[in-house]
DNA sequence: CCTATAATTGAAAAAGATTTTCATTATCTT
DNA sequence: AAGATAATGAAAATCTTTTTCAATTATAGG
């Protein structure tokens, strides 16, 4: 199987981790790739699987590595579930939160601005200093419904 | 060590595990009594070391055993944090939700009923049922700040 | 274009965490 | 008090993730 088509998305991606010193692989962009063009959360393994499509000698530990460097420049984020939080997706930017369907896995994302007075109440009513907030919610997309 | 002293939430529980069928053991006793009254998350290791303390014997299978029965009885929740997935803390009852102490660990519950209208609107604009909803908020709590 | 350097790769081994297996022990019902 | 059966803990087995290391490859500089 060839690799899959360079995307907008995943050439942003590679660029930013050109721009951070690392070098661009063949099995890197691969990763990348799917990486940045998928719709629900991958596990490592999943993503090994889909990679070795494409790059057949590709190495389990080279994404690990290559999603440790993604996560690192923000470019995914690890998807906690109930269940599994081992799962990664292109990371919300800004004030956006997800929402998975609890049935196929889709993952998409809304925007939590409105919540900003919310968050300012509870950090009077306890005297914490609010530095990061988690929102998920988990429902059935119209789809599975 | 002797045994922790029973705490009113510890003998609820206990009693819980008894009216689904499980018995009462000297490892559990000790096990669901630290869980009742801790106030930040502990991982398996953390609780089974606690737990050797009145309890040498104790093996970490059963801290795992009885950890699975008390989540599977809605008595504790498993505690999601950017890096550490794989602690828990009493659950977390109705619309409550989680705020954690990034330095210290103390974890407070805080009420969030102000939200449905929003996740409404949420699902609305996405087509999702929604079904369940997740929240957590990070920062520092008074004495940490 | 070619070379040198240093990053990256993948196999294998190591480390950790969690689960399974199983003989022994302890609880709870009768 | 005895029997049935659930629970325990040690050890082994699994699974996931990380480390090690020799071979390969990308990139900068000539």
């Amino acid at each position: 199987m060839p690799p899959p088509k360079p995307s907008p998305l995943g050439d942003e991606w590679l660029t930013a981790l050109q721009e951070s010193g690392y070098r661009l692989t063949a099995p890197r962009r691969v990763i990348v790739e799917i990486m940045a063009s998928c719709e629900r959360a991958l596990s490592p393994l999943a993503l090994f699987d889909l990679g070795r499509k494409s790059q057949p000698r590709l190495g389990l530990v080279t994404v690990y590595r290559t999603l440790e460097k993604m996560e690192e420049l923000g470019l995914v984020q690890r998807v906690h579930q109930p269940d599994d939080c081992h799962m990664y997706l292109p990371a919300a930017r800004g004030h956006q939160h997800l929402l998975l369907c609890q049935n196929c896995g889709r993952a998409v994302l809304f925007d939590g601005d409105e919540m900003t007075a919310f968050f300012e109440s509870v950090a009077e009513k306890t005297g914490f200093a609010i530095r990061d907030h988690w929102l998920q919610l988990f429902g059935l997309c119209a789809n599975c419904q």
